[in-house]
RNA sequence: GCGCCAAUAGCUCAGCAGGAUAGAGCAACUGCCUUCUAAGCAGUAGGCCGGGGGUUCGAGUCCCUCUUGGCGCGCCA
């Protein structure tokens, strides 16, 4: 990795020259007397929406019309008056509307531009904004008693890319699969596993199976395997016997299957973390911390945590009448072993939208533990509908069976899932269009993006085959003069800012609306602009700059996963 | 009943930490390939940003309220 200090980001040292050059004109205002002496307000540097508004504008006239008591024009004025652009990467700055200054920058600005992009190659986009603050990304962890559904789907891509956007930031990331290998759960997985394994062999009138367990076709087929292994040895066995003998054999295959998936999803995690381990040591800590501060209860032979103290709405039961700790109980000590044993700083876990209500029962036990509930983030998705012939659909036809990831990565490429799943922010409803992931074609968004680079490739293979190669030395790259030209650079400027974006928000969705906007202007530019010609400093600028959005585009690409084709 | 999330073009959605004339894709219509990939580009048309109040110099964006939709309120996870 580079030096931190080495990444480039154009837009943010752009603006923290455009801040300095502000406040210097403020403060010289105020001693020529024409500003009265009054505290700066805090201001606004931003890259306007209409490039007619210049490269940058700033809202400084308008915010301190109050503590000036000045018109913003007139503030605005006296600003422009005052402000010293040499040794900036900025020319001019004029007033306009109600009172903006906007601000434009220097053609070499967007001639390093270029040159920041290519001399940083595939760290480009990567900042500091983070500080190498220590986060976890906890995501999917779904339960080994069964395959993975679409939510884990949305789930995998969602926190998958999350956790790329924030170590491109500057983040120490760990992403984290909790595994959900004991506790009732697992009780229940036994006795319907055992069930189904005795009807194989006394037949399904004759065995009862739990009311409570799970009924999925999935736990026939993990019975079918274990009795194909053993046989009908556990048959007669005491039930308990039996049951950990199925679980002991079935869940590590399931584990290592949802690994395998996951991985064939270009998902792979740095910890599994057990549940299991967590029993019973670290809940037995995790209520005895409780206990201490008076926040443990008995009732109905079942023990109780207070979490009306802590803004829940009701208590919550941590150890059954039956002694079995409950989930909650379980995810508190969890969530003191990230925090307090294993020292992240932050934690972000991805939920789906039905798990909302134990966001604040957790954060509430965090704070009653003694640790901070605002550093853990929840990241709730809304759920998925799948879309077939335009009609929303549920169960396979082949199979009769709910849609798993597994289905999904089968039928539809992995690069149109990831991309797809990434298109919307977790907080809205997502309609996964299977039609649509599949289609090579035009409308398919993730072909769109992929489709630039294969263009800027095709352009390179035939420059090669002319004889003509790269030659940075040559390059005058203030030629790069059209509108779409300089747009197209504005963007690669923008994409270190926009990846520490993502992150601050967690919303990885942005990364593939700026990869589709990086192909589109790239498109555009392609459309007005040939590269290949006679005019060789302008050429080898425009190759420069292909070469740079290439760049962008792969590392944009490879943030999430998704694979940047030499040709289509 | 209480709580969480959402509501923007016919459809699916952007709108970046409150900024200037609300954008894109799809669908519809019109153009652009003897020159680096037409899986592309340009254009036309389409909007009381769910309703109503409020904060602000300024609100699609923040607050309140109502309406509609999704989800949740277990000694399930």
């Amino acid at each position: 990795m580079c030096n931190p200090s080495s990444l480039p980001n154009p837009v943010l040292s752009a603006t923290e020259s455009l801040r300095a050059i502000i406040a210097g004109a403020f403060r010289q205002a105020q001693e020529e007397g024409v500003f009265p002496a009054a505290e700066m307000p805090a201001f606004v540097v931003e890259i306007p929406a209409d490039t007619r508004h210049g490269d940058f504008a700033s809202n400084i006239a308008m915010a301190s019309a109050r503590a000036l008591r000045m018109a913003p024009q007139k503030i605005a004025a006296a600003l422009i008056e005052r402000f010293t652009f040499s040794g900036t990467p900025f020319v001019r700055a004029e007033a306009a509307g109600p009172g903006f200054l906007n601000f434009f920058l220097a053609p070499e600005w967007f001639a390093g531009v270029v040159r920041d992009v290519l001399d940083s190659g595939d760290q480009y986009g990567r900042s500091n904004a983070g500080n190498g603050e220590k986060v976890m990304v906890e995501f999917v962890s779904a339960n080994p008693t069964g395959p993975m559904h679409m939510g884990n789907a949305r789930g995998a891509a969602i926190g998958d890319c999350l956790a790329s956007a924030l170590d491109a930031a500057g983040y120490d990331v760990t992403r984290e699969f909790y595994v959900n290998d004991a506790g009732n759960q697992i009780l229940k997985f036994g006795a319907s596993l055992y069930a189904r394994y005795l009807q194989i062999y006394r037949g399904e009138d004759a065995v009862p199976f739990p009311e409570d367990g799970y009924h999925g076709e999935d736990i026939r087929e993990n019975a079918r395997e274990f009795a194909d292994a053993f046989g009908d040895k556990y048959v007669d066995a005491p039930a308990e016997e039996a049951e950990k003998a199925l679980v002991d054999y079935v869940l590590p295959r399931n584990i290592e299957k949802l690994r395998a998936d996951l991985s064939r999803y270009r998902v792979d995690y740095d910890v599994w973390f057990y549940e299991s381990t967590l029993h019973p040591d670290a809940i037995d800590d995790a209520i005895a911390r409780l206990r201490e501060k008076g926040l443990i209860y008995e009732k109905d032979s079942a023990l109780w945590y207070k979490a009306t103290a802590y803004g829940g709405e009701k208590d919550e039961v941590l150890v059954r009448q039956n002694g079995t700790p409950t989930y909650f109980a379980a995810d508190i000590a969890y969530h003191y072993n990230k925090f307090a044993v294993r020292g992240f700083s932050r934690v972000i876990n991805i939920w789906g939208a039905d798990h909302h209500g134990h966001v604040a029962r957790l954060k509430g036990a965090k704070d009653a533990i003694g640790l901070r509930g605002d550093k853990l983030d929840i990241v709730l998705m809304q759920l998925v509908r799948l879309i077939r012939d335009g009609e929303p659909y549920r169960m396979s036809k082949r199979t009769g069976k709910a849609i798993t990831l597994s289905d999904i990565i089968d039928e539809i490429p992995i690069d149109a899932a990831r991309f797809f799943f990434n298109m919307r922010e977790a907080s809205s409803t997502f309609d996964f269009d299977l039609d649509l992931a599949v289609q090579q074609s035009s409308e398919n968004p993730v072909y769109y993006v992929q489709y630039a680079h294969a263009r800027i490739c095709s352009i390179m293979a035939k420059l090669t085959a002319d004889s003509i190669t790269p030659e940075r030395e040559k390059a005058d790259f203030l030629r790069l003069g059209t509108p779409e030209e300089i747009e197209l650079i504005r963007l690669l400027a923008a994409f270190p800012n926009e990846i520490a974006d993502a992150a601050r928000a967690y919303d990885p969705a942005r990364l593939t609306h700026y990869a589709t906007q990086l192909a589109t202007l790239f498109h555009k530019f392609y459309t007005v602009c040939r590269v290949a010609g006679e005019d060789e400093a302008l050429m080898q600028a425009r190759i420069h700059l292909c070469l740079a959005a290439r760049q962008t585009l792969r590392n944009v690409l490879g943030l999430m996963k998704i694979t940047a084709p030499e040709s289509m």
